[in-house]
DNA sequence: CCAAAAGTGTTATTGATACACCCATGC
DNA sequence: GCATGGGTGTATCAATAACACTTTTGG
């Protein structure tokens, strides 16, 4: 049920996520199992009501924190949805997110939770409730696009990084293959890396220097 | 007064619009005076509530052509402001989307009206009701960011027009000044304009050739 | 003939792309 | 000594930037 504010009925009004990670060289989402109607059962994205002292942001963030465990991540508005018949219930618009988390900084999933919670490959979705598979497909174009003109990556890299590892998450999310050489001399170029002294010697091969961002900033190139 | 929702109490939703138009070389936004408090005589952004069956495009539609007489423009969605005290009265999230108006398009504004509504340089705005500086400094980043890799000036053109009105499109709101031969070169080669095959014959000076879009669509260059 | 805007090409610079071999290590 | 990934430079091509004069018209 929707109620009046001066003389208009207000919507309700939830956050919606699109959180991302990358493993095993696929881009992956969040999304979780529906606990009660509509849509029981389906998988969606994590979301949640907006509370009325919180800011947008706070609320997203918040939704981020429970589902994920993590906090301090690469976040960023997305879009807002808001077709009358986007939940069958009522009158609901969403803010949608988009966040990035490393996989490395995801805290081992507890047992007991790993039935209403999973990470899915963009490639292989479900059906997902509402609207939830176009806010995705928004969300991954979004990313895809931004991934060529900014240091948006950062958000998906853990501290320290070999190059080659670098270049292997732009190659993941943009789905193509890149220039070795090419990639290492632009990635220098931009001035936004730095070696830390650090060679990383895992496996039976040349050790890697290791790099990290200079800044958390997020810059168009 | 805010209501429950769910458990939630429900901000309310409204629309606010950014309605740009170029004039006299300059970078120009609607703005209305507020008939009521808070903010009374207030300049602000026009804007409105969400009404309940109609989508948040509809909506800025509506406001849209409430306030410009005018319709089928070029419009997008955005950013949405959520901060808890952005409204005095309670709690109010806004969508905010941006438009433009050829100038060309406007009607006559009818003299009764005159005092209530205005189109303001962005470079000389008045003190403005609620967070709408915010909401207009970034959509006139966001506009200014586009102009240089889409062909979204195409909104704000009339009909036909010479090479050099859009010249001067592009240098009002950019602020900056282009080389007309560079300029000319490019724009042709984008494919996207077409030769009207009519000349404009206004002024003591080399009659210009008149062009205009081939399609409406907005893309990146 | 003068003022005003229209129209037009070439060169230099910069950035992007294509491409193949040697290096350091673990086993 | 071999398999694995790390690391490096040059030549070509494409896009962008800089730059000045002639043309057509109205008055």
């Amino acid at each position: 049920m929707n109620t009046k504010y001066k003389g208009f009925e207000s919507p309700g009004v939830t956050v919606d996520l699109s959180i991302f990670t990358v493993n095993e060289e696929q881009l992956k989402v969040m999304l979780v199992r529906r606990a009660e109607n509509p849509y029981l059962g389906f998988w969606s994205l994590p979301g949640g009501f907006l509370k009325i002292g919180e800011s947008l942001d706070r609320a997203a963030q918040r939704v981020l924190s429970e589902k994920s465990g993590v906090d301090d991540v690469y976040m960023e508005q997305l879009y807002t949805f808001g077709e009358p018949k986007r939940d069958p219930r009522s009158r609901v618009i969403t803010v949608a997110y988009i966040a990035l988390i490393p996989w490395q900084s995801l805290p081992e999933p507890e047992s007991e939770k790993i039935t209403d919670l999973t990470w899915t490959s963009v490639d292989a979705l479900p059906k997902l409730a509402f609207d939830h598979k176009q806010i995705l497909e928004y969300a991954v174009t979004r990313l895809r696009a931004k991934v060529s003109y900014s240091n948006i990556v950062h958000g998906l890299m853990p501290k320290q990084f070999r190059l080659s590892e670098l270049q292997s998450m732009y190659e993941t999310i943009i789905n193509d293959k890149l220039d070795k050489r090419n990639f290492r001399k632009r990635m220098l170029a931009t001035g936004l890396l730095k070696e830390t002294g650090k060679k990383d010697i895992a496996g039976a091969h040349r050790p890697a220097m290791l790099y990290q961002f200079k800044s958390k900033e997020i810059i168009f190139i």
